[in-house]
DNA sequence: ATTGATGCAAACTTTTTGCACAGAC
DNA sequence: GTCTGTGCAAAAAGTTTGCATCAAT
């Protein structure tokens, strides 16, 4: 995912394009193999010197979402973990317990879940994978 | 699962049975095939003139998942969801976006995961497949 | 008798909302 | 100029904690 094509989509759905938002975006940018929360985004800003008001955040995630840009999952610890996203291209992730990076599976299972759903005539909408560990650098330092 | 496995669980973990403990069991018990969040499971007590604190309902939940016996996640409102599960008989489930029905999918996707890890040194520690849609008969009324 | 469980109230965390004002288009 | 976005404060929602008391073992 590359600035252009996140501009691009706001721009399509008439969203204007803030100093905040524009800083949220360079951070999610930056971190796009890593789940980040709220709290973290927030941080990192603040580090950077793009000092905004938490509530900013909360309202310009909830937007990227709704254009389908952000994706976000709970985790373990029952905090929401965003990323960047797009529409197209689905896949999982493999997703370190430790420091939140993220890789993607090359493999989706709904080819083996679909002709089950069928006998039980559930129609399915979406599904999720998500394994849990530790990548290579958080299991070389043994946590 | 039946009563009889989460007494025995309980009484080798030396926790207590107490009325409000067993009300609690007793409607995760009569729930199996479905998910509820905390709310609804206060509800159900409440209707059935088990009165308790929603602070005894989070305790009870938080002691069964510590030793097991509870499965949760958080869906699509993020709201955490809760049902009884064992700490054999690993499996996923389909789970309908309207009733909150499970169904259990006879099929796992970790031996296909497994050689992938492997390649990218991704040592895994657990995974989470779950399906969303609609059941037979939320389906049938065209929700 | 001991130790875990409960109820109550309060605290805490996370997220949302209302409103006036600022700023992008 | 219009309409979306922001900051601030307050509220709401969900969950946890401390403590005195209760009750299961």
């Amino acid at each position: 995912m590359n600035k252009q094509v996140v501009y691009n989509k706001l721009k399509k759905s008439a969203l204007k394009m803030t100093s905040q938002r524009e800083a949220i975006i360079d951070v999610l940018l930056a971190e796009q193999t890593r789940l980040l929360s709220v709290e973290e985004i927030h941080q990192k800003l603040f580090d950077q010197g793009e000092k905004m008001n938490i509530t900013t955040v909360y309202r310009n995630l909830e937007t990227l979402k709704s254009v389908g840009l952000l994706h976000c999952t709970v985790l373990e610890d029952n905090v929401m973990y965003y990323k960047l996203s797009c529409d197209h291209g689905h896949h999982h992730h493999l997703i370190c317990r430790n420091c939140g990076k993220i890789e993607i599976i090359d493999y989706c299972p709904l080819k083996e879940i679909y002709p089950l759903t069928r006998q039980k005539s559930f129609f399915i909408e979406s599904h999720k994978l998500e394994v849990y560990g530790l990548c290579k650098n958080c299991l070389a330092q043994k946590i």
